[in-house]
DNA sequence: AATTACGATATGTATGTACATAATTGTCAA
DNA sequence: TTGACAATTATGTACATACATATCGTAATT
């Protein structure tokens, strides 16, 4: 079924005050509706945006932005002359919150702690430097961190920060606030790039996480960039026993 | 610095033929760029859609789209009446991409293959019950899959799927196309649960994907619902060389 | 003092219109 | 057959305008 979502009349300038809000959602909801309950199949290509414009009576551009919405999602691909089809694949994507070590910690009801292992100014070896697009010679922090959950070691952190890009950094000792959290609430970004596998711990990795050198160590990277400028590279290790869960 | 993004007149009728395409964009970037220049501080209330709008030379829908764009992403909250201020805690979230086996193999152009271990129709232990959350005795798939690039074990996919919840798969014998494949085309799911790990491989799960026993591996989870009917859980078993990635 | 009512205000959304842009299709010539 | 080039078409975006809605401050009421 798919009653019109507004009862308007059909070409005329409507005479003010008859419009109904938040139609884009509707017609958003519809469309998911139509997909879920197989009226239009994976790879089909559906109907255009007047077409469905006159369907629902609205404007073209209200469908464009509900169809627009469902495409940023993966539901939906949209080609310019080509029209708008059903995903073969729905691209399903799941969100992972990029946590504050402290918060995720404190959230599983034990107790947060963490411990600087070394600050230093240098240059970045060559495999960071290309990462993050740098050339030899840029100054850089290099932190070493380790994060406790009641004490026993949660996560180690080894995090390189381009200097120029948050000068104020420079003079921060990270004596009440973990690397992580001050770039976090101070360093914004607008793009990310995030890494995930499995890897076995070095010897020295072994010695601080407190586990068997060789044992499976679940590994975190993190790349930032606030417009093109690279902000930070973290790498961050976990235990066997750390899982990342995302439900939605 | 801050130039119009567009030179048009002030409050007149355009011309038409003038208008500037994609400033919303244009004025994305400009607010990024006031952001990562420290113009605009975290927290900071920003200038209302209307002046920079005047400003910008623009229509305030077009700033309306670029901020709230920008606050998709979470670089800027806004509030009615409050108005549209630098977010304090860009509390970001990865967009994780969950693919078809498939394609992941063929997009880092190797070849696909797979080979069903076992297919049986049984009970599910208790752990998977649970996590499903259906009754004993209730009938399930239990398929045991490994997934080949170029040959080379990918991953090893061992997968509970409730009957009742898709009963065409009964029949279906997997030949042409994996479990993962037939599920994301056949079954769709409105809600998921993902959790990523490290684990140490287990001598048959080591044999099975050609690692040393006790070797790392990284584990993915999923289980889907389609609104509160179970579908399915599967375990996916990468070796070491594995890595998940997401840029946005 | 606490509660409620109300007006002011910034963001949210819908509409008609106009033009921009990418990609496909058809046409014609080499 | 092929390559170049238009015509076509669906989506993409901009704009002026109008109304919707949430929420903050303030004034009126309890």
């Amino acid at each position: 079924m798919s009653p019109p979502v507004v009862p308007a009349k059909d070409g005329d300038p409507v005479p003010a005050g008859i419009r109904v809000p938040n139609s884009f959602r509707a017609i958003k909801a519809e469309i998911l509706k139509r997909i879920s309950e197989r009226v239009w199949l994976p790879g089909e290509l559906i109907p255009g945006e007047e077409d469905l414009a006159r369907e629902f009576g609205c404007a073209r551009v209200t469908v464009n932005r509900a169809l627009r919405e469902l495409a940023e999602i993966g539901l939906v691909e949209r080609k310019r002359r080509a029209g708008t089809r059903i995903a073969e694949h729905p691209l399903r994507e799941a969100r992972l919150e990029i946590p504050v070590v402290r918060s995720e910690v404190e959230a599983r009801g034990a107790q947060y702690r963490f411990s600087i292992l070394s600050r230093e100014r240098l240059e970045a070896p060559e495999g960071i430097r290309a990462r993050l697009d740098l050339a030899a010679g840029t100054p850089m922090l290099h932190v070493r961190c380790l994060h406790f959950a009641d004490n026993r070691p949660w996560q180690y952190e080894d995090r390189w920060i381009h200097i120029a890009a948050v000068p104020e950094i420079a003079d921060e000792p990270f004596e009440r606030m973990s690397p992580n959290e001050w770039l976090v609430k101070f360093a914004p970004f607008s793009e990310m790039e995030i890494g995930l596998s499995a890897a076995a711990a070095s010897r020295e990795e072994a010695t601080l996480l407190a586990i068997e050198p060789g044992a499976p160590v679940f590994l975190f990277e993190r790349t930032t960039w606030l417009i093109d400028q690279p902000i930070t590279h973290v790498r961050m290790l976990h235990p066997q026993s750390y899982r990342m869960v995302s439900r939605f």
